[in-house]
DNA sequence: CGCCAGGTGCTGA
DNA sequence: TCAGCACATGGC
């Protein structure tokens, strides 16, 4: 099956690149990955299809074999239903992220799977990308739903039930370390009902973050990435290595608490600073790997 | 080898 | 509140 949709301003390669995700791998020009399909099942995460895509000009394409897969559900994954010339024109307030919108124009905040999203975040405190994908694979082989297409081969994320069911010493095998009994509690408390995280999404930031919070594993950062990339709450606005770094630019010397990042960003870029966060983030990033290809400014500039 | 990685929990001022 | 510290693991 082939799904072919609009998709104005929007870059398939910084959306899926920026780090949001870590299940998306790059092959022979197109992407391959899962995108998540039908209706929410409560604590079984939601069914993923496995997909091909590719990108032309502002046309999507989307080829799957699964059947449960629409249009609407690729249209809602990727957020082609926000306006992001509007979204980046109230953020686009100063010199750094007026340089980052510039680079990395038409990057979308996701709407993942909550569960994949909570998960995947709390494989990646005081980690790093690299290992995190390689756990996260790990585990989706290991515990997920194997699914062969156009001669990729890939594993759904596994469900908080069968991850639940992993001894921890499973766990640690894998690569998860010290964060094995981390991921298997907040497995078995959305596997048991106790934590609800399909409700999340209809609630507001603070409460829907507080929730989030009672996880142990779970603390100021994760909670952000799930709230913003798993349940649209775009003012989150989460703050790691690479951010504390890239707001250096705005405090000059003075050291600033992630309290008062936070408050300045909340300032600074408003309702969407989810969305000015993840340019920031793709932005820093990419220009230190790529080691002084883009001299990064060191002093504020207003636009 | 040492350093670092999309942090968090715990402890003691 | 906030600084200081331990924490598993592997890529570089």
């Amino acid at each position: 099956m082939r799904l072919e949709l609009e998709a104005a301003d929007f870059s398939l390669r910084d959306t899926l690149e920026c780090g949001q995700a870590f299940r998306w791998t790059a092959k022979h020009g197109a992407h391959y990955g899962f995108i998540p399909a039908g209706p929410a099942i409560h604590g079984a995460g939601r069914h993923n299809a496995a997909v091909r895509v590719t990108q032309t000009d502002s046309r999507l394409v989307v080829e799957t074999v699964d059947p449960a897969l629409s249009a609407e559900d690729v249209r809602r994954y990727f957020a082609l239903d926000v306006d992001l010339p509007a979204v980046l024109t109230s953020i686009d307030v100063d010199g750094q992220i007026h340089a980052a919108i510039e680079r990395h124009r038409g990057l979308r905040v996701l709407r993942q799977d909550p569960w994949e999203c909570l998960a995947s975040f709390i494989c990646s405190s005081f980690n790093n990308i690299k290992r995190i994908q390689g756990i996260i694979e790990r585990l989706s082989q290991a515990y997920g739903e194997p699914a062969a297409f156009n001669g990729f081969r890939g594993s759904s994320f596994p469900s908080p039930g069968s991850i639940a069911d992993t001894p921890e010493r499973r766990l640690r095998q894998l690569g998860l370390g010290f964060r094995a009994p981390y991921l298997r509690r907040a497995a078995k408390r959305i596997a048991d009902g106790r934590l609800r995280l399909d409700h999340l999404r209809a609630v507001d930031y603070a409460s829907a973050k507080a929730a989030l919070l009672t996880c142990d594993g779970v603390g100021d950062k994760v909670a952000d990435c799930v709230a913003l990339f798993g349940l649209e709450k775009y003012e989150a606005f989460p703050i790691d290595v690479w951010m504390a770094r890239a707001m250096r630019y705005y405090f000059r010397r003075r050291k600033a608490t992630v309290k008062q990042m936070h408050t300045f960003a909340q300032q600074q870029y408003g309702r969407y600073a989810g969305y000015a966060q993840q340019y920031l983030f793709h932005y820093v990033r990419t220009a230190r790997l790529q080691t002084s290809d883009v001299r990064l400014q060191s002093t504020p500039t207003d636009v």
